[in-house]
DNA sequence: AAATTCTCCTGAAGGC
DNA sequence: TGCCTTCAGGAGAATT
């Protein structure tokens, strides 16, 4: 499932294929993505791509005239296609709702469970209701121990549920909500304002700590992740939670415990976290 | 205002 | 083998 690593990585894969070439022509062939897509998206059709950009787990693709935003929702992948593979090989599959041909390339857009989304938005695009209220990103310097701590005050709901709110904090989904908790020592469940500023900084760190390391092994890919290149990323394989209910403790031995906070499901150590 | 619940959807996994 | 049920999950919308 796509969280700031995984978008990330799909970003950097598709980067050189778009900047600076033009985009021909858009081919939707299933408009029921999260919110239907809409039309205005052929505005794109003839212009030149000037940069990528990403902000959050969305994807900005920067025209002239405005900005194509795509997000993954949890199922949704990007493959460049191009004629060193067999054309037969270009014939859509399953779940395959739209594709972008530009001259030398196609950008194809896959997503089983449909909760992605593909939108065109007018400048200033930061004005745009799903951006404008969203936290900051949590590679940049505004994301630190004494905004997190300043955030909290009075709040009582779960720490992990607190990182993963978009107006706090924006990319931490949750298995990386889960890895940060547990290399910053807290315990998931906690209430957000009884964590003291020092362990705030120190979860600030992890944050930061897994989000570099995912994206530097090209993502997590748990079923079916794939980079636009087609290969997984290799994050799995240095989760230390998530995933491992029932498994020894990298830390301590102990069991590794899942309970499901906010509907979603939390791995963690009741020993090491606190 | 804050917190919780609902919703979209499909595929995987488990039960019988 | 196959059908039915349950669950996961990003995040906005609706509700308490």
């Amino acid at each position: 499932m796509p969280e700031l690593p995984e978008v990330e990585t799909t970003l950097r894969g598709i980067e050189p294929f778009l900047v600076n070439h033009v985009i021909r022509s858009i081919d939707v062939r299933d408009f029921r993505l999260r919110w239907p897509v809409p039309e205005a998206i052929q505005k794109a059709c003839g212009q030149t791509v000037l940069s990528l950009e990403r902000r959050a787990k969305y994807i900005l693709i920067n025209l002239a005239g405005g900005s194509l935003l795509i997000h993954l929702g949890m199922s949704g992948s990007i493959r460049i296609l191009t004629d060193a593979i067999k054309p037969r090989e270009h014939d859509p599959e399953k779940h395959d709702h739209w594709d972008m041909v530009l001259d030398h390339c196609m950008v194809r857009f896959n997503d089983p469970r449909r909760f992605g989304t593909f939108l065109w938005l007018e400048k200033p695009v930061m004005d745009h209701p799903l951006l404008s209220s969203l936290g900051p990103e949590p590679l940049s310097g505004e994301f630190n121990g004494t905004y997190l701590h300043q955030r909290s005050q009075g709040r009582r709901l779960a720490i992990k549920n607190f990182i993963m709110d978009g107006k706090i904090v924006v990319g931490v989904g949750n298995i990386y909500a889960s890895e940060a908790l547990f290399m910053a020592g807290i315990y998931p469940m906690r209430a957000a304002g009884r964590v003291s500023l020092a362990r705030y900084e120190g979860l600030v760190t992890a944050v930061r700590d897994v989000l570099n390391r995912a994206i530097r092994q090209g993502g997590t890919t748990l079923r079916d992740f794939a980079g636009s290149d087609g290969s997984p990323g290799y994050f799995a394989q240095e989760l230390l939670v998530y995933g491992r209910a029932g498994e020894a403790c990298f830390q301590c031995g102990a069991q590794v415990c899942q309970k499901v906070i906010g509907q979603r499901s939390s791995f963690y150590c009741k020993t090491c976290q606190r």
